[in-house]
DNA sequence: AATCCGGGGCC
DNA sequence: GGCCCAGGATT
């Protein structure tokens, strides 16, 4: 005999005594939109610890999406650097204007939907958080704590639309109905704290009973997923060029595609095998070794130069070394840098190295 | 259905 | 070193 569908009641008293205090959240009036459309782009395949800064860094900067509509792209995508999935930035700007220029936040599923960067799940979300539309948005917490409830064994990506059902069965009930916004916050909430990928806190679990994973002893084991391929390895060179004032030299990158519109040291391009690197300009090119950066389909191994020069080429950017960048250019300015200073900086593991390098290795430890 | 798209924290 | 994260867009 199947356990009884779980309580959205019961999940609710949960969340009430239990809910993470979030930016994103008003608990004293109704949900502002713009705030929860910021905060779902944000958390797209993005950890809540990692996005809390960066939104109210936006939101400081940008209060009302009148304001970020207005601002220039390039302040936006400066604040958006280090946060990764860059499209979204770029959607974000599109679909901010787009807004604006309607003058009112869409309150419907398809309204949402037809916006640049909103898809299936973050119009469910904003419709359900913003507006109480009664809809179950299926991310990644819901679809664990859904495999879980239901035992659902087929791995995924088969398994969605039976997870999807089953979901919506959770959220077919008076008391989700009462409060759709505050249901699916406290599905997201249950997945993040108690029904956690690994150790899933059973005992701590409002729905316990009426979980048929946890009955079985399986809980930890779902959701089931088809394994991945692996990972394939590219190389590339990138060259730090610095003229005596400290500013570097850097070039934006196109628009679409990887790391798109964002700041870059110029380069090669990344190959399956070493490709040839002719330096951009005559100068002493010192080795500052090599960065590893994995991305999610390919492992990057960026070999790093660095030189001084007088003056930068013309052809590129001239920015200070602060300059907002994502994370893997970061790295590189970092490591080039370092190596013009003469601190330590790659060639950890190409063995030779000099033997100031060496005095300074044997002084750290 | 499969691929492309970042970055970071955790075990 | 692999897994996971409040997924979307493209093919």
């Amino acid at each position: 005999m199947n356990p009884a569908l779980p309580s959205a009641a019961a999940l609710l008293r949960w969340y009430r005594a239990h809910r993470r205090a979030l930016p994103w959240r008003a608990t004293d009036r109704s949900p502002n939109p713009y705030h929860v459309w910021l905060s779902e782009i944000m958390l797209q395949q993005t950890v809540v610890a990692t996005v809390i800064p960066y939104f109210n860094r936006f939101i400081t900067r940008f209060p009302t999406i009148e304001t970020l509509a207005n601002a220039p792209d390039n302040d936006i995508l400066a604040l958006w650097a280090g946060l990764g999935y860059y499209a979204r930035a770029r959607n974000l700007i599109a679909c901010a204007r787009a807004i604006a220029a309607t003058g009112r936040f869409p309150d419907t599923l398809d309204s949402l939907r037809a916006l640049p960067g909103i898809g299936p799940y973050t119009a469910a979300a904003i419709g359900a958080i913003a507006f109480n539309l009664p809809i179950v948005p299926i991310d990644g917490n819901v679809e664990r704590v859904t495999a879980r409830i239901f035992a659902i064994q087929t791995p995924l990506p088969a398994a969605k639309p039976a997870i999807a059902a089953a979901a919506a069965r959770l959220g077919n009930q008076p008391a989700a109905h009462a409060a759709p916004g505050d249901f699916v916050q406290a599905l997201f909430d249950l997945g993040a704290t108690i029904c956690t990928p690994r150790n899933p806190s059973c005992l701590l679990c409002p729905w316990q009973s009426s979980c048929t994973a946890h009955a079985e002893g399986i809980a930890p084991t779902l959701p089931r997923k088809t394994p991945k391929s692996p990972r394939p390895i590219r190389y590339g060179t990138a060259f730090l060029l610095r003229d005596p004032t400290g500013a570097i030299a850097l070039r934006r990158r196109p628009p679409t595609g990887l790391l798109g519109s964002m700041l870059e040291l110029p380069g090669t391009a990344w190959e399956p095998t070493k490709p040839a690197a002719p330096p951009p300009t005559q100068a002493n090119w010192h080795d500052a070794g090599t960065i590893t950066h994995i991305f999610t389909h390919f492992e990057l191994h960026l070999h790093i130069m660095a030189a001084t020069t007088p003056h930068l080429p013309p052809t590129l950017q001239h920015a200070p070394p602060t300059t907002p960048l994502p994370s893997l250019m970061r790295k590189a300015v970092e490591a080039g840098i370092a190596c013009l200073d003469g601190r330590s900086g790659g060639r950890k593991e190409q063995g030779k190295k000099t033997s100031f390098l060496k005095k300074r290795s044997k002084k750290l430890l």
